[in-house]
DNA sequence: TTGCGCATGTAACCAGTTACATGATTTC
DNA sequence: GAAATCATGTAACTGGTTACATGCGCAA
């Protein structure tokens, strides 16, 4: 969670109140707008010299504390985000790929966005089948609801295969329109 | 996890060991098949009063412990599935909900697999619009990427509304055949 | 003056990760 | 006798959940 707190940071600063309300009004994947998680981790990354708080006072409200993104901070989110993509993220990571992606046009730019698009499309289709076969396999001395729900997996991952390649076409298309 | 241990306890009696294989083998979901998650679960289990081990000294091998269910657990099993189905579920703890239904068929049978569906499928169709609104708002100030992945998570729920009508029709036509 | 929205925080609890430790048996 | 497999566990670390606590300014 703390890089999507760098990710956001990066965008402009802001406080953890402010935060509070992104997660919370926002459908920014599955992160907790509660206090108890997000103050602690913005002096997580202060500790770590990745952000750097300031208190306002200004505006006849409550004093509140801002925070903006270090160089330091910017350095370590987008190594994060230079991360080869492997089948561990996919399976039990693939909020945290997606927040990688959400982020890239503003640290890297269309080029590296589109290459990210890429090797996650691959990695996809190269899972997909092995995970096909190995349900074909089992499903049998399944009950139908497992093997409905072990269907469902394969269904996710077919979808974002889709999203995928949609996505590779929106970036493409865009790059020929600018030229 | 506890959720999922005591499903697969359910069907069989198991040990850690073979507990840390399934997760290791199959794509049960986003289990960690790693001895320092599963066999502290099985102590907290069975401090509970969920799960009962006994010792099996058979064989030449090393001894292994053999848990199985108790109806205790089974009733606490039962009350887990049988929670209604909200929308926090949906967002945050999806794989929660399909864990739910995986062992639907052996603890309540397809009537109750059948409900479970219809009331997933109520739920997400009426969240999609929700969201799909809400994006379409504040797309317009988010780079590509943003968009893209904002664009991902609606995907992702509109393949599960589909996949949820399949499987009704599944349990349907299987339905009719037993008549 | 009661309550709401703004705003920040702490503390107890729970559970997964990583890494380490141990020991028996089988296979080459 | 070395390596692989079977089998169980612990400990330090990390980080989210839940619930509580606090205090300001404003509006009904």
């Amino acid at each position: 969670m703390g890089y999507a707190l760098l990710g956001l940071l990066h965008q402009q600063p802001l406080s953890g109140y402010d935060l509070r309300k992104i997660f919370a009004s926002t459908p920014i994947g599955e992160f907790s707008d509660s206090p108890g998680a997000i103050y602690p981790a913005l002096r997580r990354l202060q500790e770590r010299g990745f952000v750097h708080g300031v208190v306002q006072e200004s505006k006849g409200l409550r004093k509140r504390r801002v925070f903006r993104i270090t160089p330091k901070g910017l350095a370590s989110f987008k190594a994060w985000q230079s991360q080869p993509i492997v089948r561990d993220d996919m399976i039990r990571r693939s909020g945290e790929l997606l927040l990688r992606f959400a982020f890239m046009d503003q640290t890297f730019g269309p080029e590296r966005a589109l290459a990210f698009l890429r090797e996650f499309a691959k990695e996809l289709s190269s899972y997909i089948p092995s995970l096909r076969q190995h349900l074909d396999v089992d499903a049998n001395e399944m009950p139908l609801s497992g093997r409905l729900a072990l269907e469902s997996g394969v269904q996710d991952y077919a979808a974002r295969l889709r999203w995928a390649r949609k996505s590779i076409a929106a970036y493409e298309r865009r790059k020929k329109e600018k030229l």
